[in-house]
DNA sequence: AGGCATAGATTTGTTTGACAAGTTTTAGAC
DNA sequence: GTCTAAAACTTGTCAAACAAATCTATGCCT
């Protein structure tokens, strides 16, 4: 019945023998290692529990994908580590190519596994700007209410800035501050300032030290980018937003909590209501 | 040249021709209207701008899959709206249904769409829960110190309840008390808890009305779920979240914004250091 | 002998085709 | 008119082949 089937395992089994003998101890995944990492997720998975109740039910893709969650959570992969080849997983697993490619291509989506055409898939560094990254865009799908993104925004950037006032080494207050008052030149430069902008930002949350809270606001940030664009083109919010940058700056050089988080208060008012007047301004059907 | 695959567009042509003939005008996304959907968001990605540089080189599942994102971003697609077939929308983006269903898969796994064998694609609500779901997932395979942790999770946690404290419409008031008291009876039995402890936050996280903040919340929530199951077997650990939940909610009831945060800021010291004190007892190799 | 270029083998990316499993719709019987 | 059953349709999975890019290893030149 299975003519056409043996013929192609035989094959595979071909290839997965010559691989063992060419392993050689150079720190890859060992294809038989992977099989045996696989079979012992295995086991877990037959209890539900908690997560959803029909989850057996649910299509091979997305079953793998979470597997290879589960090895990476586990620690059986991990960052950096090279995935052995679609065939030879698509054996561990014991289905075909597509499904498994649809898996694979989830994970790289998510920004957990890259791929490159001829090489091979690589777990990715996990950093939470990459992971976060995708999610940015998804959240972005969902309109939500200004006053909400703000609220959420204020809270998070405002407790970074409190934390970068506390832990900032002197080093990183004077960039800081170099960011800051590089915006003096920027006045009449939108897209200049804008990177300056992320900058400046960045710097606030690599001194506040806490990567979690660094990639929700840089989440929040982001989704508010392109908003936020349209705003930077009117006269005079950048004059103001350097002004307030560097009031901010100067109260985290000096280590004043208060004042540092006033004005990133300030700062941030000051950027909600342009970029409400900006929304209210532009036509609804800027075509670019 | 292509020969077999003239043979194979004529076959998809006449089904479109059948399923345009066949269009009654019952809401659905009409097939005709997919494809010149996916011939206006074409030409705007010709221009990368700022995204990637080499964007245009990269696979076509991930290229598709984003232009499926730009169609709910621009509200070319809408929650609730059934996709054509896999059929109609290969031919309508140029492809075969491999990568086409790479893409696919990829948003289903990120909560944006919903599929079922036999039935079609369909948007999903797009709620902040259902896409900061895989998020969370994504964040808990990268292992963040507890501290860190926690304190991203203290500050978004502290402001939702500052927020409920002074939003909570008196019923919202009453649900919070509620579930903070239903606490007492189940000093006893941790699943229940657990359960009861989700249903408090939630109530908690609904008064103060920022579902961006209260997607954040869940998120960080449930990334530390886990551990915080163990922790809440141990003895009088129950007892003491009861009390604290007690806390917040009267003063919630109370509308005192400073009692509110600071019975919150005791109750969250007092689950990240019983989740410390968890994990160092628990024995790494905890088989479940 | 060592570094570099090229050719071959390997691997992902994409296409085509077929079938299984489940859903929706339609037609028919009561 | 309602319920049932069959047919059509759609997603899920497998199989096989080829294209395009990369990796490897050999051989050449200096």
């Amino acid at each position: 019945m299975q003519t056409g089937f043996t013929g192609w395992a035989c094959e595979v089994r071909r290839v997965t023998a010559r691989a063992k003998e060419g392993l050689t101890g150079k720190g890859d995944t060992a294809p038989d290692a992977f099989s045996e990492l696989v079979e012992a997720e295995r086991r877990p998975s037959q209890k539900p529990e908690v997560a959803g109740v029909g989850a057996a039910r649910r299509p091979i893709s997305e079953r793998v994908a979470n597997r290879f969650l589960s090895m990476i959570k586990s620690g059986n992969l991990k960052s950096g580590d090279r995935l052995p080849t679609e065939q030879q997983m698509a054996l561990a697993f014991g289905i075909s190519r597509p499904p498994l490619r649809e898996a694979l291509k989830a994970l790289t989506l998510m920004g957990v596994l890259e791929s490159r055409q001829g090489g091979r898939y690589m777990v990715t560094d996990l950093s939470p700007t990459r992971l976060m990254a995708p999610f940015n865009v998804m959240l972005s799908v969902g309109d939500y209410d200004v006053h909400e993104h703000f609220e959420a925004r204020a809270n998070v950037d405002l407790e970074l800035i409190r934390l970068a006032t506390q832990r900032a080494t002197p080093k990183q207050r004077q960039e800081i501050m170099r960011h800051a008052v590089a915006g003096k030149a920027l006045h009449n430069d939108p897209v200049a300032f804008r990177l300056l902008d992320i900058e400046f930002h960045q710097s606030l949350n690599d001194a506040a030290g806490n990567r979690l809270l660094s990639a929700l606001a840089q989440g929040l940030y982001d989704i508010a980018l392109e908003v936020r664009r349209v705003a930077s083109g009117f006269p005079g919010i950048i004059e103001k937003s350097v002004g307030q940058h560097i009031v901010v700056a100067e109260a985290v050089m000096a280590g004043d909590e208060l004042a540092a988080v006033a004005a990133g208060r300030r700062h941030l008012e000051h950027i909600r209501d342009s970029t409400i007047a900006a929304m209210a301004n532009a036509a609804p059907d800027a075509k670019d």
